[in-house]
DNA sequence: AAATCGGGGCC
DNA sequence: GGCCCAGATTT
């Protein structure tokens, strides 16, 4: 593939904008492999934004790479809560655990190794140790491929194996080799704050002059991408087991695929869509086969919640129940008062809070 | 090459 | 409402 005809001095004056208007982060200024990586995990499909409040939180709870591996997987999902993508957490914990037993607790310096941790991939590897130790090694990120599609009016979609394939050499050919750690930053910064997805500030751009949409007035084109399929849609009902001690019945999902590893209410899918029928009949019989005895009450408000790839709409019933325990695998009663210290993913927590307001309203009405 | 994997910020 | 985000992994 050839090179594009770009001038030779846009790292320069990348770095120049860098040094005088890079952002202020809690990761930046320090050469801690561990910090660095933790925060390249978070901010994987994450902003910097939601990221923030978890980042120091998280490494209160796990100051180093041997704590982190010796904790227990429940306790970093419970810190991870809420952030999303938890098979990221996961990946994170074995690869404290695989530095650990591989590495003797320090993190690897050499590209390979380091690309070889769960969790760590190309763009990640690079990242970690051009900041961490100013490797030269290229990153590959969303704002990149903004930044550099627009560079270039790339018209091969990004999210296609051409289009990373040009994005990658172009890429690469761009980085400062005397800088690449702080090159990186700054072109993320360059994405994140200037080349954003609407109204980029092209006139501050330390790049205006090169780039081939600005000089088209273009940049709301690119960059392009694949058509993309419709989201199927999905139902759910849930149900609410409390009992008079202010607990709440949860189990625990598989490890492995959607929420791994996270609690949530038991229930059933629902097939039909919308949902037929009387649905607190439907989980008292259901209840029933599964030795649970109590009794289903309300229906309460549904939750509606946007996966990456599907809608789910899920009907809470409220039950109370005695506070025998069903006979289930990886399910419990819950204190409600202690919740917090348990992976429940967002949508679990308002399908909770739902029913459970019904039984404070029961109480002051 | 395509599918899987969350949640919030932002327009 | 859709789009996007410091992507990696699996099939």
């Amino acid at each position: 593939m050839t090179l594009p005809h770009l001038p030779a001095d846009l790292a320069q004056r990348l770095l120049a904008y860098y040094d005088e208007y890079g952002r202020d982060l809690p990761w930046r200024q320090q050469q801690d492999l561990y910090r660095i990586w933790l925060s390249e995990i978070m901010l994987q499909q994450t902003g910097v934004k939601t990221v923030m409040p978890y980042y120091e939180k998280f490494l209160s709870h796990f100051p180093s790479i041997t704590q982190l591996a010796a904790a227990s997987q429940e306790q970093v999902l419970a810190q991870w809560q809420g952030l999303g993508y938890y098979r990221r957490a996961r990946m994170l914990h074995q690869a404290a655990q695989q530095v650990v037993q591989q590495h003797g607790g320090l993190f690897p310096e050499e590209i390979t190794q380091v690309q070889a941790l769960p969790g760590i991939g190309p763009s990640t590897a690079a990242a970690i140790l051009a900041i961490g130790r100013n490797q030269a090694h290229t990153i590959l990120d969303g704002n990149v491929m903004r930044v550099l599609a627009r560079l270039l009016t790339l018209e091969l979609p990004v999210d296609s194996t051409p289009g990373k394939q040009r994005l990658w050499q172009v890429a690469r050919q761009l980085t400062s080799q005397q800088r690449p750690g702080d090159y990186a930053q700054a072109i993320m910064d360059l994405g994140a704050t200037l080349c954003t997805r609407s109204q980029p500030a092209c006139s501050r751009c330390p790049w205006g002059g090169a780039c081939a949409a600005r000089q088209h007035g273009s940049w709301a084109e690119y960059p392009k991408k694949r058509e993309k399929k419709p989201k199927p849609h999905h139902y759910q009902c849930m149900w609410v087991l409390l009992d008079t001690q202010q607990r709440i019945f949860l189990r625990k999902r598989p490890l492995e695929g959607l929420l791994g590893g996270l609690w949530e209410p038991l229930g059933e899918p629902l097939l039909e869509t919308p949902p037929l029928g009387n649905l607190v009949q439907r989980a008292s019989h259901h209840l029933t086969a599964l030795g649970i005895q109590g009794q289903p009450l309300l229906e309460a408000q549904p939750v509606d919640h946007i996966f990456t790839h599907f809608r789910l709409t899920v009907y809470p019933i409220l039950v109370v129940a005695a506070s025998g325990a069903p006979i289930l695998n990886d399910a419990n009663w819950w204190p409600l008062a202690q919740l917090d210290q348990r992976p429940i993913a967002t949508l679990h927590r308002k399908v909770n809070e739902n029913a459970v307001g019904l039984v404070e309203l029961s109480l002051n009405g």
